[in-house]
DNA sequence: CCCTGTGAACCCATTCACAGCT
DNA sequence: AGCTGTGAATGGGTTCACAGGG
């Protein structure tokens, strides 16, 4: 389920912050939720609340985590050094959220060798062997939309089994890889929409407010 | 619709490689969706396809632009140049696509006046500033998770109206203001627990092909 | 004849509502 | 009494299927 690792962030949180049980009520409230939602999202864990009292913390992380996978660190490989490719290396919230950069590969001469985060860029040629080498499993494309089919093949080909997609573009991919895709431009126009509605809706009520002598219908 | 966004880029890929033509079956297939599904979408736009024909490549490329207010850029605001938001800022992919990056604010003294991406970074205070000059309406929260939510705070009162958010943190915000967020990290737990889920059918067909003398009911 | 536009059927996620445990 | 776990009801989005126009 896509809201486990929300829950995974709040009850985290709620743990730092020193509570140590949780009703499905309030976990909901802090995620913005319905807490039926909750309480069937977390049954599908196991039944591990306590009925009359809520759940524990500290035992519901475990579990998330576990049910995530994330009981151990899951190295990552970026293919794409650019603008992007070198903007999530060096942002270190993937190390520091259990994923480490574990390399970073591009097809250009010119930006190999260079170190971005603490790792040494290297050629795409050199994928298959650091995908075995690290036994890494997912793949973060940050190519243009262009390159990035041919980054999803050359993954696929070294073995990894998971993508990411930052590229503006739709990847194929054989049966049985996961890929999620990522746009930061779609992001912001889905944003745009929104704004230019309001835009809109201001403009309209403007016009109802003082209908124009000339109105062509703008108003209808 | 949140799917127009991804229309709009498979339509002006079609537009670049000369297509001036596509049925709604083509652009599902580029799409990986139903053509019904895409058929549904694009009459919201209006009835703007001919029948037995298709659709005109450049006319929906303008319409949809039209539809989500790219019809001129939005100039946003980050907040945070911290690594993050050094990575976006640095990022050319947003000016490329219509969203170029209009100021960067953070509240640490030594991060303020270094130069990103050919934005200088200014302090949060100068915020309103900002965004009245340019008459910015999008912001993108880039700081810790425990600061975003005051970084929303002050987005909203300097008179941001949509907000992108990166930190690992859900933001409470007043009604009428547009929050979208996107978290790398769950992103990744995602595609961990697909890999999760992957190691364990291993296991069980292993199990299953070879049962253990002291399987503790690990095949059930 | 081909493809759009759309009512109707379908499906699945969400929500309700309450039985049941503590 | 309080809160979980879950069958039943709801609702919204997707898909089907076909009428209708080019």
């Amino acid at each position: 389920m896509a809201r486990l690792p929300v829950y995974l962030q709040l009850l985290s949180e709620q743990f730092e912050a020193g509570i140590t049980n949780i009703s499905s009520e309030e976990l909901a409230t802090l995620g913005g939720v319905n807490a039926a939602k909750v309480r069937k999202d977390l049954s599908y864990l196991g039944s591990y609340g306590t009925r009359g009292v809520g759940y524990d913390v500290e035992f519901l992380v475990f579990q998330i985590k576990r049910e995530l996978g994330l009981t151990h660190e899951w190295h990552v490989v970026i293919v794409g050094a650019g603008n992007l490719g070198q903007a999530l290396s060096g942002y270190g919230g993937f190390g520091e959220r259990g994923f480490p950069v574990g390399g970073i590969v591009d097809v250009a001469e010119d930006k190999i060798g260079s170190v971005i985060g603490g790792v040494r860029v290297r050629h795409i040629d050199e994928l298959a062997q650091i995908v075995q080498s690290r036994d890494i499993a997912i793949g973060v494309i940050a190519t243009p939309g262009p390159a990035a089919q041919d980054a999803a093949d050359a993954l696929v080909a070294a073995g990894v089994t998971s993508v990411l997609n930052f590229a503006p573009a739709i990847v194929n991919t054989p049966h049985g890889i996961s890929v999620r895709k990522v746009d930061l431009a779609v992001e912001l126009q889905i944003l745009s929409y929104h704004e230019q509605r309001r835009a809109n809706a201001r403009q309209a009520t403007k016009l109802q407010a003082v209908p124009g002598p000339r109105g062509r219908g703008a108003s209808a």
